[in-house]
DNA sequence: TGAAAGATGTTATATCATAACCGAATCGCT
DNA sequence: AGCGATTCGGTTATGATATAACATCTTTCA
């Protein structure tokens, strides 16, 4: 199992992630347009999340006609709505989604130095929360765990 | 031990809130100034999240001089460093601490419906979280941890 | 083919946050 | 008390993120 900080051959993460995107969509008749496709690859750029208006600006680079912002977003809430992409709220800023479909919790590992952010499903942080919650009384629609700091080739570069 | 989203006497928050701040702003020699107090005290208003642009709404009716918002946000950045506040990033909101000077770990309870927001120093949660990064080999420095959902109060209000 | 629904274009604006510069208040020292 | 250094707050302008509202185009499907 090769980290998403490791060095890879991303350009498989990508056809990999527009495959998925395609088949998940076809399967639930949801329309993965031109636009939304072009956005979601960018999102899939790199492994460093991405804000909508770097996103704008990408696209008035590689398309004809220049995108406005709400073009932009329409596409990330509905790459949102299918999963496939997910939203970053301390960095106001999107990732892609390496296992959409398949039902999951999400913790992001976000290094402050390279970007490179990774997702993890990690079992004993759903049940504690999942207790936490229990314990008061609360029901949990949705939960930001976004975790900060630095990846483990950042700090070896750093010492 | 009375939760936030009880009914309780809130003044007796707010008083204690803000003697805790000038005893440990006293005891580090940062300047609790008059503005920084004033905001510090719209914050702890109540125990659900503000804006800052509310605050400077709520500035705005209570003093004579009109302040803008970087008067704010230097308010904010004062009581953030000083750990009298906290930042929820999934709402661009902030929210008194109720245990400012002590160390510990935070996790935010939001209720989507009264909007009432607990913290929480959950154990289970902070050792899952260091394990998860211990897993990754990731050195953490900051964490984002909030839940959004369903109070108790507001689930038997609704059903 | 044509009505309905969905997607995108377009313009304007809302919302959240900070840069840069300046004068006023406070502090530390003599 | 006097004075230089530092911090604080005022002010103007702007940057960054996100959405409302309405027009037009495209797709669907009866
Ligand atoms: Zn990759
Ligand atoms: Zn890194
Ligand atoms: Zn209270
Ligand atoms: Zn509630």
């Amino acid at each position: 199992m090769t980290s998403v900080n490791q060095p890879h051959d991303h350009h498989l993460c990508i056809s990999e992630a527009l495959q998925e995107a395609r088949t998940l969509c076809q399967q639930k008749g949801a329309r993965l347009t031109y636009l939304r496709e072009k956005v979601l690859e960018l999102v899939w750029q790199s492994h460093q999340p991405i804000g909508a208006y770097d996103i704008l600006a990408e696209l008035a680079k590689q398309e004809e006609r220049v995108a406005q912002p709400p073009t932009v977003y329409r596409a990330l809430d509905f790459l949102l709505e299918q999963g496939l992409i997910h939203r970053l709220s301390s960095l106001n800023a999107f990732i892609g989604c390496p296992h959409p479909g398949k039902k999951h919790n999400s913790c992001f590992l976000i290094c402050q130095n390279c970007r490179v952010t990774q997702e993890i499903d990690h079992q004993a942080i759903n049940q504690s929360i999942a207790s936490c919650a229990t314990d008061q009384g609360f029901k949990i629609t949705d939960a930001a765990i976004e975790l900060t700091g630095l990846c483990s080739i950042c700090q070896e570069a750093q010492g």
